[in-house]
DNA sequence: GTCATTTACTGAACACCATTCATTATGTTT
DNA sequence: AAACATAATGAATGGTGTTCAGTAAATGAC
C-alpha cells in the first residue's frame, strides 16, 4: 500500500508539480501585475479616487479578477504599500551609509525629508492614508520595520558611543521619526502653506531636521 | 429724487430688516445645525464613513437641503475643521498658561499631544484627512492658525530672553509643532504599535515630548 | 481521444455614495 | 388675493466596492 503510493507520486508529481508551479507563479505574475497598476494608479490620481473598476480596465480584466487575487481594496492598499515600504530604505541604504553613525543619523533624516518631498502620493500612501474600511488594522505592527530598524541601529551605534544627548533609545527613535514625519506630513496636508513659500519648503524642511539631528548630539 | 429714495428706505427698511434679519438667523441657525450634526457624526463614524444622507437623516431633512447650505462635503468639512481649530486653542488658554515662558511651552507640547490622544477623531478630522475632491485646497492658508500663533507668541518670549538654544523663530515653531504632530499622528494610524503598547502610549508621547522640549531649552 | 473536473474569469446585479434639478410647499410683498 | 421669493424635497444620474451565478478554458483520468 505504502509503496503503491510512492509509485503513484513518482510517477505523476513531475507532470503535476510543472504544471502546478508554472500557475503559481502565474498567479503571481497576476498579482503583481494588478499591484503595480494600483500603485501606477494611486501615485496619478490618489487613492480615493482610483477605483477597482478603473484598476480593471487598466490591466484589461473584469473588477471580479482583482477579487480573486486580493480580499478587498484594503488588502490591496496594504500590499502596495509594503512595496513602497522597500522603496525608503533602499533610499536609506542609498543615501544613507557614512561610517560616522552621527553623520549617517543626520543623512537618515534629510533622506527620509527628501523622500517625502519627492514622493508626495506615495508618502501619502505608506504614513498617512486610512483604509476606510479596516479602522482596527493590526497590519501594520510589522510593516516598515526594515526602515524603522535602519534608524534604530544608526541611534543605537550613536547611543553606545555616548554621542547624544538623549541616553533612550526607543524614546530618542520616536521622537526623530516624529519630527520627520511631523514635517514630511504637515507640509502634504498643506498645514506650512501660511508659514512657508512653495519654493522655499524643501531648504525649510532640511534645516528643520538638520537643527534638530544638532540639538540631539553632544 | 434723492429725498423720496430716502422716504422709501425709512419706511419699509424696518418691516424688511426685521423679517430679513430673523431669515438670516435661522440661516445661521440651520448651518449650525447641520454643522455640529456633521461634526458629531465624522466623530462617532470616521468622515468617510459618514455619508450626506446620514447627515441629511439625522437633522431630518432631505439631502438637497444640505447643499443649500453648503457646496459640497468638502466645504461641510472645512466649517466643522473651523469649529475644531477653536477646541484646540480653548484647551490652550485653559492648560498652557504659565507665565514662565520656557514652562508654558512644555505645557503647550504636552496639551497639544494629550488633546491628539483624547481626540483622534477630532485630531484627524483637523489636519490629516484630505478632502477627496479638492486637492488643491488653498483654503488651509488661514484655518487654524490661531492656535499656531499661540506656539509663536509663546516661542518669541523664549527667544527674546535668550532661554531657546535655537534662535530661528520659525525654525523654532515648525520643528515644535512636527515633533508633536509627528508623535499623535504616527499613533493615530497605528505606526507605533510595533513600538509601544497600546496602554503605555500616554506615558511614551508625553516623555516624548517632554525630552524634545528639554533638548530645546538652554 | 474523450469526458469529468478543476480553475480562471466574467459581467450583471446589489446596495451604497455625492450631487443635481424640476417640482412642490411655504412665507412674504404688493 | 395674486404674484413673487425662498426653502425643501426626492427622484434621477452616474459613480463606488463587492458578490456570485454562469461560462469558458485548461487539466486529469480513463
Amino acid at each position: 500500500m505504502f509503496a503503491v503510493y510512492i509509485f503513484v507520486i513518482r510517477t505523476t508529481a513531475p507532470i503535476i508539480m510543472g504544471i502546478s508551479e508554472r500557475k503559481e507563479r502565474e498567479k503571481i505574475d497576476k498579482k503583481q501585475l494588478i499591484r503595480s497598476a494600483a500603485m501606477k494608479m494611486f501615485l496619478e490620481d490618489g487613492y480615493a479616487k482610483t477605483s477597482i473598476r478603473n484598476i480593471a480596465d487598466a490591466i484589461e480584466y473584469s473588477p471580479g479578477t482583482i477579487y480573486l487575487y486580493y480580499k478587498d481594496k484594503d488588502e490591496l492598499l496594504y500590499e502596495v504599500q509594503r512595496d513602497a515600504y522597500g522603496k525608503l530604505l533602499e533610499e536609506f541604504k542609498a543615501k544613507a551609509k557614512h561610517k560616522d553613525p552621527v553623520k549617517r543619523l543626520m543623512q537618515i533624516g534629510k533622506t527620509y525629508v527628501a523622500f517625502g518631498l519627492a514622493n508626495p502620493e506615495l508618502y501619502d500612501l505608506m504614513f498617512i492614508i486610512r483604509a476606510p474600511t479596516n479602522v482596527d488594522e493590526e497590519l501594520h505592527k510589522d510593516n516598515g520595520g526594515d526602515s524603522y530598524f535602519y534608524l534604530l541601529d544608526c541611534l543605537q551605534e550613536c547611543i553606545e558611543k555616548d554621542l547624544l544627548k538623549v541616553t533612550d533609545l526607543n524614546l530618542c527613535a520616536l521622537q526623530t521619526w516624529s519630527v520627520a514625519h511631523g514635517l514630511v506630513s504637515l507640509n502634504l496636508r498643506c498645514r506650512l502653506k501660511m508659514m512657508v513659500e512653495e519654493k522655499d519648503m524643501p531648504k525649510v524642511l532640511n534645516d528643520a531636521i538638520e537643527s534638530y539631528v544638532k540639538l540631539l548630539i553632544k
